[in-house]
DNA sequence: GTACCTTGAGCGAACGTTCGTTCAGCGGAA
DNA sequence: TTCCGCTGAACGAACGTTCGCTCAAGGTAC
């Protein structure tokens, strides 16, 4: 198999020419070589299969074209959405991906980050909530390279994109509300994150504007995932039998709370109305089609390259967080189509 | 934030020793070097915070310690599962990964690899079912690097992982034999793709082993996705209304058969059973819970990097492809639990 | 015929490492 | 005293590029 690969040296052996020159047709920006010259040395290349190499290219100009994305273990369909976004926008604009994805306790985040500084990614972008407690990493971003979280980040200075999570719980609950319920439930993801308390605010305080004292029986913690949410929903209706709508925290949970409302016997939305925060591709095709509030994580994930791209150049990047607006969604699970 | 990386010759200096032997206690292998000239290098690089750099250091040894995942885009749940299994298995082992999304088309897949290529990556793992038909991608991967497929690449010689494709057509028609379906439908992916066709060809083996004859009306192609898995199902039960039972050739697209069942006013799995392929984390929350074949993504996304290494090591690697089982998970939807 | 400009190409240095070889100094055996 | 071997450290070369400077040849203007 003996595979290897061809230096810029021998194309410009083959072509007659220094090395150098052929660097200035192969890869290099003004040319100032003679058309001919330069035609053989592309076509020298092309029968050789010469194929630049990056790492010797890094080296001088000190900078690699690559970033790093630092995940969390992306089972969770939000993730892997930006994440793609992420790539594809990077790529778009000539950056290649260098992806670490957190073990599920987020344990291994400073190894991951300083995998990715030994590797002088330009820049990082963190999907990733275990960093919001992760001071290590904290330290290491601010210290090494430009970066942009979708999360907080301990001690600040790097910039945050994302979108108003307290809107996504007041859009919810008021369109539940709206509907005529006064015993909502929230199933939520876990209390430490700021997006979950954030939501949770704007929960609250929507109920209150409404005359609604928030109850702390209504309130469900869960782990995102739809096996902890129908545990946190069969508890909540347990605690509030009487309760008539649900809040989730996200749309993976919602499968989970579908399933373990329907095992109570109750049905979505005539019993309980839920909605939920999102909109992954599947939300529409759920039994009964979910109602969610729709996290533009895509674009997110663009955005979120943009301002590296301005951090890395250097462009001064505003201190607040880059907000994207959320949008409800209406379908079924609400009681939207029932004409509730 | 003039940010700026320490290198091994400011270290030696700052330590008072050659700059070589600064490199032979940070980063190298044996020593020869006395504990507290040892000691005096650690402490100095420590205090000025050295982080090796291993674009210089892959450019000497000639390795990048990167390897390249192609994967396609992966809203798909199990290709992401695959995704994280795999970053995760290499990092363990020392790799990092360089990823790369292809768009839904896959037009840009040799774009991808090229890339992959001038980064030198070590290695490459495809998961992109799109490379089937992407005979440059191929002829790229054949002549340039190490690589591992968990689909066919034209003109072979990389080697495969996967599983049995036509045992997960077998295993879920089996079972929906078993509980007495006689007119079983089958919602399947692109007709394009070989999984499958093998699927498709399990599935009819054994209809004909039972004494079934197959028929083309009961068969619907989908495209992966929940929508148009709804699209096939209603086009399916209007072709031929007793169909009693459906094959459907993964998860996600089981949302969408579902739902579209459910529309039709026929319940799941009294009037119409149904088992998937896959097994994903919301399998078992679906209402109801969906019956699947396992396939085991995330193994798998293991045994690709032990394969890919052993081809980087050059330990010459079996031309079969390697198969892991796929394991039948009984659940409600395809009648199991209501005694059927 | 001289001076100058332009074009095309060569060349040296640098990027931050690794690796193998060389070398100075010292202790001990003959 | 001489020679040897060992230890600790220095040193040169190389990896494959980019970048900027130098330089020769030829053309043009005076």
């Amino acid at each position: 198999m003996a595979r290897r690969y061809v230096s810029i040296k021998e194309v410009a052996a083959r072509a007659g020419v220094s090395f150098q020159t052929a660097s200035k047709v192969l890869n290099g920006g003004n040319v100032r070589v003679s058309a001919d010259t330069a035609a053989r040395i592309m076509a020298v290349a092309k029968s050789l299969g010469y194929r630049p190499n990056t790492i010797a290219r890094s080296l001088v100009r000190r900078t690699t074209g690559t970033i790093g994305l630092i995940a969390s273990d992306a089972t969770d369909v939000a993730i892997s959405l930006f994440s793609v976004a992420v790539e594809q926008a990077a790529r778009r604009r000539g950056y290649a991906v260098l992806v670490g994805h957190l073990a599920t306790g987020g344990e291994d985040g400073a190894d991951v980050v300083r995998m990715l500084i030994e590797r002088r990614v330009d820049g990082v972008i963190a999907a990733a909530p275990q960093v919001e407690e992760d001071s290590e990493v904290a330290e290491l971003l601010r210290t090494y390279v430009p970066a942009v979280s979708l999360h907080h980040v301990p001690g600040g200075q790097v910039p945050v994109v994302g979108s108003n999570q307290g809107d996504t719980g007041r859009l919810a609950t008021e369109h539940l509300i709206s509907h005529g319920h006064r015993r909502i439930g929230t199933v939520s993801g876990p209390f430490r994150r700021r997006v979950v308390r954030s939501r949770l605010r704007g929960y609250e305080a929507t109920l209150r504007a409404h005359g609604l004292e928030p109850d702390e029986d209504l309130v469900a913690e869960a782990d995102w995932t739809p096996g902890g949410a129908a545990a946190a929903t069969r508890l909540l209706l347990e605690r509030v039998p009487d309760t008539t709508a649900i809040f989730v925290h996200n749309d993976a949970m919602a499968i989970g709370v579908l399933s373990a409302v329907a095992k109570t016997g109750r049905r979505v939305p005539s019993d309980v109305a839920v909605m939920s925060c999102d909109d992954m591709p599947f939300a529409e095709h759920l039994t009964p089609a979910l109602s969610t509030v729709r996290v533009p994580l895509a674009t997110t994930g663009e955005r979120a390259v943009e301002l590296l791209l301005q951090c890395i150049a250097g462009t001064p990047v505003s201190a607040e967080p880059l907000i994207l607006p959320v949008e409800l969604v209406n379908r079924d699970s609400c009681g939207c189509s029932a004409g509730g």
